[in-house]
RNA sequence: GCGGGCGUGGCGUAAUGGUAGCCGCAACGGACUUAAAAUCCGUUUUUCGAAAGGAAGUGCCGGUUCGAGUCCGGCCGCCCGCACCA
């Protein structure tokens, strides 16, 4: 640990000097093994070369199968972070691996380029998010660039070029002609200092992250993408995602949350019992516990709330009460379970006796079922709070089968019915004794054959608000024309361009602020109009970016024939968080533009892979503060500042993030070890669906690893090229060499990245071994030049300058990266003799080495004859003998 | 609360129900060196034993099986997602 910290410190300043001092010690005493490797000359070398060759510029090309490999494109937020490293090393992998087995692969790269990050740089350092964005974009693509992945640049745009969104903008007139959007008043977080919308995410214990101003809500119009019409098309095409990871596709069924119900209408009466003329209609999926409801309860917002509100001021102010805690659902939560009693009845539908009180409750959300539901306090934890909050009876309606109906009480837990329960209904009229299952059919049945209810499907999910009063996004192409209404702007007037003369010197929207832009003639009856100042969510960018890879510069938002060929991604990959919102926008645009002609498929990602995070230790100072791991050092035991010498305290390992200031920066570790260390890092020891944690010493083992395989190579070129042959001498070699390639292959094939690199340890391992050999024969030689072969073609996909420059140096003229995934021999990957494992009563006792596939009786004679096993067999009764052919022998002896 | 995942050497991890710990890191010993670094060779789950060779061992308890890290049931611990959804 202390050296590694020593090491790490020095690399802080001097990680060039440090590395050049270590080549030349280390060429001084090497001798005849050429030069140190120097990823400094060869990687900016190869990676001219192939950009020079166009080497990685996708082509339709139907003669080959197409391989589309994607990472979640970055936002420019200012640098690439090691999660950037981590995640485009492995789609890289994936992209150079299909390569070389023969498929014709399109892997791109491009900038989810609009958002608040920009214009909130705007506003406090006065910079232009325009020129911010781009700025980043030439930082992170050179930085990326250095990474030597293979990439088809050609192909590259950002979402903020006009080139992109005026395609957007084409897409949504098409939705809007297709009855995808709507424009609705809902109700939202509204800041009112900032002056804009605020999503759930940024209200803060009530108040606007920024601002501090306290939320209020608000009504406002706003534009809805229509994703509720898909619901259950996106719930039921999960089943046909079997290579997405299972959490996503339940994360994804939790959120579109399917339930199976009834709605129906109580009659309602006022206190005098004077029937009303509208009924109340609730969402239940408890309808078999209709004889245990006490009440009922509406959202504020309902609309008999609102009316009932105009003459009764405690329900007014209630109300209001309500509408100060914002709609973050944050907040309801915390929130005491309120209600306010509407001042009318509900009649029961079977019980023309009972009365149920409709109470305005807090916890009853508008946009859910019918925004208006009954409580059955024995069956419901929030039901049976509210209830004993106000006095309401519990009548338990559902008890283990064998329970006593009149001892049967419930107080303050309610029951819910266990698995082996048996639960029946009781205290239930001519329900009782039923099943729960039973109970629902009976009631479903009698409501829908009198026509007061009927059986509903209701989901979680909701409709997509896509407005935000932001500048840095996509302009919504419509006009609100006083007589005309909403028009969208004709196509042929677009992109509808944002202005680039603007302000943020005061709070809202600066598109609302421009004196001129929003002004224009209505595109219907030329009379004056002003545009539409919202911006689209940036989730609209991201939710068809990677249809317009397969044609980037086409003249329309999608080429039909290279949408045909490429899409739907074979292999897409990126964080966990965005397994909801992300991807369920994607699957929903790419079933949208199924509809209105731009594409061909329903289901963007054919596969996904969700990779964990970068962590790395932190350290604080006894007062808190966070202090960069590289200052911490260990002495004597314990942990102290490098410089001042005060104490420190290990904190936990953590993702990496600048405020606890244990952020890595990939450029200083690719100029200290190279890229090639930094992917090979990326990809070892830790499983890539795993969080991986980044050590100075881990790196530092990675690099040595790069010189080893240099000086391996070179060793090797050292020897006359020889073919390989089935000599005895380098026989082991090249069953060793095939079966690592085999099972290379083979993890690769499955994203096992961290298995693969195992294998190619392995394999060098047995290279350096065979070097080891004195008097090297013909077929040993022809054995290591095969090895050396494969094993630079077998690792090109994680190391690829490491793997040209070997390529080179054992003699070839050709290239790596042009050069097909080796093909092993059957006979050098199967083994002709195994060990097999002899148990006796299932413990290991003995092995013994036989010819692979040998005939079983054979093989059971000869275990039985062994010393070691008559011996442990003695006297015994030999009850039964089973064989695993090839793996094992157990022979089950009596006690 | 609901749903899901994970617990294996000092550490990261590996193991189609079939020899637990491949590979790497770290540590220790040795070679080379004036010395250090680098490199190479070796040791490293625990325990008994001089050795040969035993015994125990994959969070805990139980089950299925000839055989369980793996499958089933129940605990304990950690992590993640959702959460007043009627």
């Amino acid at each position: 640990m202390g050296h590694s910290f020593a090491l790490s410190q020095a690399c802080e300043g001097f990680q060039g000097l440090v590395r050049e001092e270590l080549n030349s010690i280390c060429l001084k005493d090497i001798g005849v093994a050429a030069e140190r490797y120097n990823h400094r000359e060869t990687e900016p070398k190869w990676q001219s070369y192939w950009t020079e060759n166009h080497s990685f510029e996708a082509k339709e090309d139907y003669s080959k199968p197409k391989y589309y490999v994607l990472e979640m494109f970055p936002y420019p937020s200012g640098r690439i972070h090691m999660g950037h490293v981590r995640n485009y090393t492995m789609g890289d992998v994936i992209a150079r691996f299909r390569r070389a087995c023969g498929f014709n692969v399109l892997h791109p790269m491009g900038w989810d380029a609009f958002g608040m990050p920009a214009e909130n740089a705007a506003i406090e350092r006065g910079i232009h998010p325009k020129t911010w964005t781009y700025e980043n974009i030439a930082t992170m693509r050179r930085q990326l660039k250095s990474m030597g992945l293979a990439i088809d640049w050609s192909r590259e745009f950002a979402t903020c070029d006009p080139t992109y969104y005026r395609h957007e903008q084409a897409m949504f007139i098409d939705f809007i002609e297709a009855g995808l959007v709507e424009r609705r008043v809902s109700m939202v977080n509204w800041d009112p200092v900032d002056q804009t919308v605020l999503a759930n995410e940024q209200v803060i214990d009530g108040k606007g992250w920024r601002s501090g101003a306290v939320v209020e809500k608000r009504e406002l119009a706003q534009w809805f993408l229509k994703i509720t019409d898909y619901a259950e098309d996106l719930l039921k095409a999960l089943d046909g995602l079997t290579t997405w990871p299972e959490k996503v596709r339940l994360m994804q069924k939790n959120w579109i949350g399917r339930s199976e119900g009834m709605t129906f209408t109580f009659e309602l009466e006022d206190a005098n019992g004077q029937k009303l003329e509208d009924g109340l209609t609730v969402y239940t999926t408890r309808h078999d516990t209709i004889f245990g409801a006490s009440f009922c309860a509406v959202s504020a917002d309902h609309p008999l709330s609102q009316r009932l509100s105009k003459t009764n001021l405690a329900l007014e102010t209630f109300r209001k009460e309500v509408a100060a805690l914002g709609t973050s659902e944050e907040n309801i939560e915390r929130a005491e379970k309120k209600g306010c009693p509407l001042g009318v009845f509900a009649r029961h539908p079977f019980r023309k006796d009972v009365k149920l009180p409709v109470y305005a409750a807090n916890f009853v959300l508008m946009g859910y079922g019918e925004g208006a539901l009954f409580g059955c306090p024995a069956h419901d934890q929030r039901d049976i709070d509210f209830a004993n909050k106000y006095s309401l009876p519990i009548l338990p309606v559902v008890a283990p089968r064998g329970t006593d109906a009149a001892i049967f009480k419930i107080t303050t837990e309610p029951y819910l019915e266990k698995d082996g329960d048996e639960a029946v209904l009781i205290n239930s009229d001519f329900l009782d004794g039923m099943s729960v299952p039973e109970a629902k059919e009976e009631i479903a049945a009698r409501f829908e054959a009198t026509g007061i209810g009927k059986r509903t499907v209701n989901y979680r999910l909701r409709d997509w608000g896509v407005s935000r009063q932001r500048y840095w996004g996509c302009p919504i192409p419509v006009v609100h024309c006083a007589d005309c209404g909403i028009v969208p702007v004709p196509k042929s007037e677009l992109p509808v361009q944002l202005p680039e003369d603007v302000k943020f010197d005061k709070p809202g929207n600066p598109l609302a602020h421009h004196p001129t832009w929003k002004h224009v003639a209505c595109p219907n009856c030329n009379q004056p109009a002003t545009r539409e100042t919202d911006t689209f969510d940036t989730f609209i960018d991201s939710s068809w970016y990677f249809a317009r890879f397969t044609s980037p510069h086409d003249e329309n938002p999608v080429n039909a024939e290279a949408a045909k060929y490429w899409l739907p991604v074979d292999q897409y990959i990126g964080g966990v968080e965005h397994a909801i919102l992300h991807l369920l926008y994607s699957r929903f645009y790419a079933r949208a533009m199924h509809k209105t002609g731009h594409m061909n498929a329903d289901e963007p990602f054919a596969s996904l892979f969700t990779q964990g995070m970068v962590i790395h230790e932190t350290f604080k100072t006894a007062s808190g503060e966070w202090v960069l791991p590289s200052d911490a050092i260990h002495k004597d035991g314990a942990w102290i500042h490098a410089n001042t010498g005060e104490p420190l305290v290990v904190g936990g390992v953590e993702k990496m993030s600048k405020s606890k200031r244990n952020v890595v920066d990939p450029d200083t570790i690719i100029a200290s070890y190279g890229a090639d260390t930094a992917r090979w890092f990326m990809l070892s020891d830790t499983p890539p669906e795993r969080d991986i944690e980044w050590t100075e010493a881990g790196a530092e083992g990675s690099w040595k690893f790069t010189q080893k395989i240099w000086r391996i190579v070179n060793e090797i070129a050292e020897f006359p090229n020889a073919d390989a042959t089935m000599g005895a001498d380098g026989l082991a070699l090249r069953r060793v060499t095939h079966r690592s390639i085999a099972a290379i292959t083979d993890d690769l094939n499955n994203l096992r990245f961290n298995r693969s690199i195992a294998r190619i340890y392995e394999l060098s391992n047995a290279m350096a071994s065979a070097l080891q050999i004195q008097n090297k024969s013909t077929d040993l030689i022809g054995a290591l030049h095969e090895a050396a072969n494969f094993l630079i073609i077998a690792m090109a996909p994680m190391m690829p300058h490491l793997a040209e420059e070997c390529w080179s140096v054992i003699g070839h003229s050709t290239t790596a990266v042009n050069t097909s995934w080796p093909q092993t021999i059957g006979a050098l990957v199967n083994v002709d003799e195994v060990t097999i494992a002899i148990q006796v009563n299932g413990k290991r006792r003995d092995e013994i080495l036989v010819a692979k596939g040998g005939d079983r009786d054979i093989l059971e004679a000869r275990v039985l004859s062994m010393e070691s096993i008559k011996r442990l067999i003695g006297g015994k009764t030999v009850k039964k003998i089973i064989i695993v052919p090839d793996r094992i022998v157990n022979i089950v002896v009596a006690e």
